[in-house]
DNA sequence: CCTACCGATCGGTAGG
DNA sequence: CCTACCGATCGGTAGG
């Protein structure tokens, strides 16, 4: 009994995911998720408290992955070229394990509110840091070559991200070998 | 008088493009924006026919100058390789000199209305497909190496629109250096 | 450019 | 899970 309603939970979760990422959550209503799903708008309320909370589900049940993978691929015991590799492959996981939540994590988090929103900043800004420090590490050992971390940081964030919206287009292997060819090469010292 | 009358409606569109930048343009009220230039709301519709139409304003206003600005360099007689360095310089300019209505284009465009969505993925489409000819013709040339077009495309773009949100925060100079390096090292063979 | 206002839609609640 | 409904807010108009 428990597990079904935590089914229909989570299945409302993910319609919503779908809608926020085709229609951006603000402009996705309550009444649209309620169609998809095919309940009356009110009876939504019976599986979540809020639309608010139906986006933080989303962006943070995205983030702990990101926190998860990222601690296990951080104190690893290999080269920063490595960790690199390590770091593309968790976010394509992601995106093929979860497209549209992954796309709603990327483009609507700044619709969160506190006190999740700080929680969520919290955690992108642990992330950011160990990733720009494999980078710096990475450059240290005169493996890698960039002038600014931060820019650097940013731009690869931003190619592996806009693989969110591809997965549909190309199998896992062929865009990860792309991105994970053009990265390296440019970053080789 | 004529003057006067276009600069309060530039200076309209322009704070417009500055809150749905901020706020997502769904998340933007018409009495945001009043606010914002010191009118009430109803005011506004002296200067405006609709809120859409301070989206299309704004989308259709970068469309236009990226679509010159292409068609400038496409036709040029000058390398793949320099076209692509042209191209990235393009976006920066634009990125630079309306930072806001930039990042508008870049996020916001999927809240256009028939027809201007119609025109705007016409302009896209034209300028895509005019930017992967660049890059096939460097690889034909045996200037540049990569697998997949569309892929290396859409990676490229990302990486350059990240930009948009950074022109606070670097000189130009060091923006396009770092871009322009990281993607002509990454492309070539 | 303002006051006054409208119909539509929103997120959400009461009560069963 | 539904029927019925609420107050707030939305984009936009009438009339001056």
């Amino acid at each position: 009994m428990k597990t079904e309603i935590a089914n229909k939970k989570q299945f409302i979760i993910s319609a919503a995911a779908e809608l926020f990422k085709d229609k951006g959550y603000k402009a996705t209503s309550i009444r649209d998720l309620a169609a998809k799903v095919g309940l009356e708008p009110s009876s939504i309320y019976s599986h979540i408290r809020s639309k608010e909370d139906l986006l933080s589900d989303i962006c943070m049940t995205c983030a702990d992955r990101f926190t998860a993978g990222m601690n296990d691929i951080y104190f690893m015991d290999i080269s920063p070229r490595k960790k690199l590799k390590a770091l593309i492959d968790l976010h394509l996981s992601i995106a093929y394990d979860i497209p549209a939540s992954a796309t709603v994590f990327n483009d609507e988090w700044k619709f969160l509110q506190e006190p999740v929103m700080g929680q969520f900043i919290e955690a992108r800004k642990d992330y950011e840091k160990k990733f720009k420090k494999i980078l710096s590490e990475g450059r240290k050992e005169g493996k890698f070559e960039f002038v600014n971390t931060e820019i650097v940081f940013n731009i690869i964030i931003k190619m592996i991200s806009w693989s969110y919206s591809a997965t549909n287009k190309y199998p896992k292997e062929e865009l990860e070998s792309e991105l994970t060819t053009f990265i390296l090469k440019s970053l080789n010292n």
